[in-house]
RNA sequence: GCCCUCGUAGCUCAGUUGGAUAGAGCAACGGAUUUCUAAUCCGUCGGUCAGAGGUUCGAGUCCUCUCGGGGGCGCCA
């Protein structure tokens, strides 16, 4: 039943069959290479399998398709096919026939626009965000979300169970810094604890940072070049301060892993204020995550001591010059020579150590079959080594299917200015991702304004809020995600080309469309209708519909929403055409009617996709 | 030094896993609206797919090398 909602995989059947009477001799199934046709002009669809197959049979590659247009059943699919469908060295064109091509329409005008649920549904784990305790967010966290989110999506729209995971960096000595500075500030009452802002815990990182930071190459500097009692007296002042502060932040981690009531409640109020502009953050962009999603790296620190000491026991980690590693030359673990190490000569752990604790949860725990992680390239061999190790530790190991879970690192580049460099303030500053959503809007406010002068300054706002998250989401992830990508305001809120609210735009005067057909009462026999598909314009949109279920397939397996937007742009392109030749309202009858089920279908498609990208859409604009 | 990644029109990018004469958008130019939102549509112009070899009926796509950009490489996270 799925086959007759997408002509590919109709003709691929008919187009299987047929090779499978004319060459009997092949064992096995031929894949008939059915694509689409880049020249509508030849054809709708092409079989390419004449000249791979020409090959193992040895006969001349059109008369290969000669033979496969004999044996093909085009019943009811396409029209006749005959010597004049072969052109080239032996591609097959093939037209699909009108009634076909209404039937697979309306085998896809169904609540799930032809997407089934998955059955069996797997349970996929989806790394999408990782802020830092008392760090001011900014345009470096806004691809992980915005790109794992839509990948979340994607598998939840295939009927899947996903676990979206938030590896906030809560732990370790750089909290404990911030944590033991505030502690001190408080003391000395320049601070109220209560009454925290992620601005000043910000201040308080960078602050605890630089305090932190002793000046031992300068030092040394001193000393090698005998640079005089002032310079040595003020380098060992800074040496000293910074050791004491490193000292003290070091005694205040000790305090946080007992849960000492003082300082962990210091922590807590950290994470709390840095939580709330999170998520605040991820609800603006209409990414789903929310505190259920939050799974911190402290929430891994009392599972890494045991972690380890069974690593060790078991010969998977071991000693190296003081440290503990993770070998992973051998082919099953990733051929990377650099080993994954796992506990340092103090003693301490590294993330990578939480990280492979975070899969054994994954995989042993939520019962995670595909682990993805939407991180930025950087963080590449880091991920491999990980991965390699968990493998080895049996840790990846799927309690039910007894096969490794699959992990990906679906990769992305950075955000680069028009400059070409990664995106800056003049100052060199990281711009923080408040401004940079309150621009957007802005500039988006400014547009709907220009466009529609008499609109209610409320409608308006909202109006703008949609238009500016939907252009900067979906500039985003319109490209190839492991490309770095050139942010432009202009660009992204263009008020032409392959933008958001050009897609939002279509979707909008479908629906004016509906509304002045309720103006004009139109009816509802439409809804018992077929849709057209007979003009050149109705014919293309009725294909292009046609392409849904498949493309929201391949964004799954690639993990590439970039294809997503791509045939919403391509969707959106054949609807404005139609738009445009096709008068919906002013015709009448039946042509009227199929037009307005034409026009219901393309609204649901594409409301769903942009739904499946975390893209907000409206009624008007 | 080793590894990862990218290189396609003036600019920003696609290219459905090897198929026909490589496509969009922007920019430039020329058209289209008494009709459902012109944030639109139609057309023109624009290419040594970084370069060189190789694999084969066929390469932007696969393999090797070179050049160029970005990134990473055990005691930070």
């Amino acid at each position: 039943m799925q086959a007759s909602i997408d002509p590919i995989s109709q003709l691929t059947e008919r187009f299987a069959d047929a090779i499978a009477r004319a060459f009997p001799q092949i064992q096995g199934v031929v894949d008939p290479i059915i694509k689409a046709c880049n020249q509508p002009e030849l054809g709708d669809f092409q079989c390419n399998a004449a000249m791979p197959l020409a090959k193992r049979v040895g006969m001349n590659p059109r008369e290969v398709a000669k033979a496969i247009i004999a044996a093909v059943d085009a019943t009811g699919v396409c029209e006749p096919l005959s010597e004049a469908s072969i052109a080239g060295p032996g591609f097959i064109n093939i037209r699909l026939r009108e009634d076909s091509l209404v039937a697979s329409l309306l085998a896809l005008d169904r609540p799930d626009l032809g997407i089934p649920k998955a059955a069996p549904p797997q349970t996929i784990v989806v790394d999408l965000m990782g802020v830092n305790l008392a760090k001011q967010m900014h345009v470096g966290h806004l691809r992980s979300p915005i790109i794992g989110d839509a990948i979340a999506r994607t598998f939840e729209r295939l009927g899947h169970k996903v676990v979206r995971q938030n590896h906030v960096g809560d732990w370790g000595l750089p909290i404990a810094m911030v944590v033991a500075r505030l502690m001190k500030l408080a003391e000395q009452g320049k601070a109220d604890l209560n009454s925290l802002t992620l601005d000043q815990l910000d201040a308080a990182y960078k602050a605890a940072q630089f305090e932190c930071q002793r000046d031992l190459a300068g030092l040394e500097a001193v000393n090698k070049y005998g640079l005089g009692p002032k310079a040595l007296a003020e380098c060992e002042a800074q040496v000293s301060g910074a050791t004491e502060a490193f000292t003290q932040a070091r005694q205040t981690l000790v305090k946080l892993q007992t849960k000492d009531p003082a300082t962990y409640a210091v922590w807590e109020k950290i994470r709390d204020v840095t939580m709330a502009v999170c998520l605040g953050a991820c609800k603006r962009l209409h990414v789903n995550v929310t505190a259920e999603h939050n799974a911190g790296e402290s929430s891994y620190a009392d599972e890494l001591a045991p972690m380890v000491d069974d690593l060790v026991a078991r010969g998977i980690a071991e000693p190296d010059q003081g440290a503990l590693i993770v070998r992973l030359e051998a082919p099953e673990f990733g051929s990377i020579k650099e080993p994954c190490l796992i506990r340092k000569t103090d003693g301490g752990y590294l993330y990578a150590t939480t990280d492979i604790a975070a899969i054994r949860r994954r995989v042993q725990k939520f019962g995670g079959e595909r682990i993805i992680y939407c991180i930025d390239a950087r963080q590449n061999l880091h991920l491999r080594q990980v991965f390699g190790a968990s493998i080895k530790a049996g840790y990846a190991i799927h309690p039910r299917t007894r096969t490794p879970a699959l992990m990906e690192h679906a990769a992305f580049g950075s955000v680069l200015g028009a400059n070409g460099q990664p995106l800056k303030t003049r100052s060199g500053e990281n711009i923080p991702l408040e401004s940079l959503l309150e621009e957007t809007v802005q500039r988006a406010g400014a547009a709907v304004k220009s466009r529609n002068p008499e609109m209610s300054d409320d409608e308006c706002r909202t109006i703008a809020e949609a238009v500016g998250m939907a252009a900067l989401k979906y500039a985003d992830l319109c490209n190839d995600r492991v490309r770095d990508y050139m942010f432009s305001f202009d660009r992204m809120l263009a008020f032409e080309g392959n933008t958001g609210p050009y897609l939002l735009y279509a979707l909008v005067r479908i629906k004016s469309i509906f509304r002045k057909a309720a103006e004009r009462a139109v009816g509802e026999r439409w809804k018992q209708t077929p849709p057209r598909a007979s003009e050149h314009a109705e014919k293309q949109l009725a294909l292009a519909l046609l392409r849904y279920p498949g493309t929201v397939h391949g964004v799954a397996q690639a993990l590439e929403p970039h294809r997503l937007c791509q045939y919403l742009f391509e969707l959106a392109g054949a609807f404005s055409s139609f738009f445009d030749r096709c008068p919906v309202l002013p015709s009448e009858g039946e042509v009227r009617d199929g037009r307005l089920r034409l026009c219901d279908i393309t609204a649901r498609v594409l409301e769903d996709g942009l739904h499946v990208l975390g893209i907000p859409t409206l009624e008007r604009m």
